[in-house]
DNA sequence: AATCATGTCAACCGCAGTGCG
DNA sequence: CCGCACTGCGGTTGACATGAT
């Protein structure tokens, strides 16, 4: 698997790594450490480029790596730190018992991705997909209101619509920059409170029949709009209105009373 | 058995952030 | 303050494996 090995015009060796190029590669780190992983190559010994042997020892070599198949609790893990962190693997990785960001990143786009769409939750921002893919978004930049029809897979920033969603994600940049335990946010994440909503009926049922309607294997918890809303004690307009720092500001207030 | 579609995994590339002179 | 070098991250690619037709 991955790809074969061929020579840059720096006579650089790419491509998959050998058995006795690992070999020197951990030897050599065993001995000297990480640091500075552009002589590296080099003093190992190694015709490779430093960025090469940083991944290769950061996704493979490095001890204690789990790979593999990834199990049912792992997923879970991984479907709710992303609705919280986004699309930042490194953050979540960090929060996984020793998977790597690309191990994450891969198990994710290549099957939870799919699985939530197919349960008919945007992957992007876990909110049900209303009316078979038309969802409701708010352009910041543009300052309107707007309806699309297409499942964005852009990246968060330009993906992440409704106010909820961009709060969340200055929320998960808060959290990951400041370290907070994260089991103290796996527990709060682990127990959405599912509410009553004098918003719309309609979609409050869809969502209570996504978490009760789906398969066994595939019924994950979700935060609600209003709950979040609620819990930051702050409304769906504020949200929307208020600027990127003072919401960070109410989140970072928020953070800091709950841890 | 052959072909196609999908999944899995490892690696590369480009860009952004950071530190330093 | 600026430019450069380095590091780390996320997106993407490519090869092989596996399952479906």
């Amino acid at each position: 698997m991955g790809k074969k090995t061929w020579f840059d015009d720096g006579g650089m060796r790419k491509g998959e790594w050998t058995a006795e190029e690992d070999q020197k590669l951990v030897a050599y780190i065993n001995e000297h450490g990480t640091c500075d992983w552009r002589s590296l190559p080099q003093r190992a010994g190694l015709q490779r480029c430093g960025k090469s042997c940083r991944l290769r020892w950061l996704n493979y070599l490095r001890p204690g790596i789990k790979r593999g198949k990834f199990t049912a609790q792992e997923e879970e893990d991984v479907i709710k730190l992303h609705a919280v962190l986004g699309n930042r693997w490194a953050a979540i990785a960090k929060q996984m018992e020793n998977r790597t960001d690309n191990d994450i990143k891969n198990h994710w786009n290549s099957c939870l991705k799919k699985r939530l769409s197919r349960n008919g939750i945007d992957p992007m921002t876990h909110e049900p997909i209303i009316n078979n893919l038309t969802v409701k978004t708010t352009s910041e930049e543009c300052g309107s209101s707007s309806t699309t029809t297409s499942p964005s897979l852009a990246s968060p920033s330009s993906s992440l619509s409704s106010g909820s969603a961009r709060f969340l994600n200055k929320l998960a940049a808060g959290i990951s920059s400041r370290q907070h335990d994260l089991d103290r946010i796996k527990n709060i994440l682990s127990n959405p409170r599912i509410t009553s909503s004098d918003q719309d009926e309609e979609e409050e049922g869809y969502k209570r029949d996504q978490k009760i309607g789906g398969g066994e294997e595939d019924d994950f918890p979700m935060w609600i709009d209003e709950d979040v809303m609620r819990y930051m004690e702050i409304d769906e307009m504020e949200c929307e209105t208020t600027s990127y720092d003072s919401v960070l500001y109410e989140s970072m207030h928020v953070l800091d009373s709950l841890f």
